[in-house]
DNA sequence: CGACTTGTTGATGTATCTCAAATCGCGTGG
DNA sequence: CCACGCGATTTGAGATACATCAACAAGTCG
């Protein structure tokens, strides 16, 4: 049984598994917090998901990872390994698919909004992960942020910057979020 | 069983199924061609994945569609009804795997390619879903290609041109693409 | 063989990137 | 508790890739 298993603990930056390695696990955060990524040869990086609490990742099929995927502080996870529990993949059919889903929204988002439009749907996805909606702390640096978005830290700075100016959100500290006009925010991802 | 439900039809920009319509089934190309996409309320389009021969879509969980499916050309589906199987689901998880490992990879060209590398990974890409694999004919117009890179259809142009002035491919008619320098296009994507 | 749609090419505008410098924020040690 | 130092973030100036607008060409279909 997964709750079994005991808690893996992970340092910020520390990998959970990598590129290139054997797969064969499922994992799931129990705290902190985790960044998957790929890194295409010439250095540049696309984080393809972040996951908090709850959520499930390194979900597939193949015998290796194709992604990287890092502790960003302090995290827990627990695994199960899918080699000697063929059967525990039924349970996680509704995490896959909302991988899938979460996937194909971030599509939706690097694909064809703006900066300011990226940087205010990534507010509002955080935001969702916070106990207090309104008012929250980044877990992940700038770098993070914009290679989740596709864009630069410059363009992701600039971007807050913009949404400050305009009243919409608030900045306390390099990582303190308060957002202030929730409805604007939303209604700039359409 | 799937093998014995009969072939729905669909003409060239027939939608299967529509964003906001109530979901349930799970739908396999059977001849043909499908693209799967969502609108922006700006007007905004991006198309999440084009689904060939013997490739499930329209997986998901929610009560609702979110995205709209349309027939590409004359186009043949099968559908199972998940409401009254829904021990088929089973059976899917390899394939909502292998979509969500699509859309993955798809995060990473439009996150962080150029246009040039969007159109060469796309060409590739839809190299490998012909019988040829290095002289094929587009099924969908430019629009669509634009719309899947998050590109306009002049920048998909001009790619598509850039390419053939280097030698690395040529092009025959609208749709028709020859491939001339596999490896060169493949080392463009990295 | 025209009319219409689809695709290409050209000229210009602009959002984002790049390079560079200033500033902030935070941990450390006096 | 405050000064120091260093990485993280912000800000500025200039370059560039892509978008936009407009005209042209090429396919397609009656």
């Amino acid at each position: 049984m997964v709750d079994a298993r005991p808690i893996s603990s992970f340092v910020d930056g520390e990998s959970i598994y990598s590129s290139g390695e054997r797969a064969g696990q499922a994992y799931r955060v129990e705290f902190g917090a985790v960044r998957v990524y790929r890194v295409l040869a010439n250095g540049r990086r696309q984080i393809l998901a972040f996951h908090f609490g709850g959520s499930w990742f390194g979900l597939q099929n193949e015998s290796q990872h194709r992604s990287t995927a890092e502790a960003i502080g302090v995290t827990g996870v627990k695994s199960i390994n899918l080699q000697e529990n063929p059967h525990a993949w039924q349970g996680l059919l509704p995490a896959v698919l909302e991988n899938f889903l979460s996937s194909q929204e971030h599509q939706l988002v690097i694909g064809r909004q703006s900066a300011v439009e990226r940087v205010a749907a990534f507010l509002l996805e955080m935001s969702q992960h916070s106990a207090h909606s309104h008012r929250f702390e980044l877990f992940m640096p700038r770098m993070d942020v914009a290679d989740y978005l596709g864009l630069t830290i410059e363009t992701v700075s600039r971007s807050l910057t913009k949404l400050k100016n305009k009243g919409i959100i608030r900045l306390h500290g390099a990582r303190g979020i308060e957002i202030v006009e929730y409805g604007v925010l939303q209604r700039l991802c359409l």
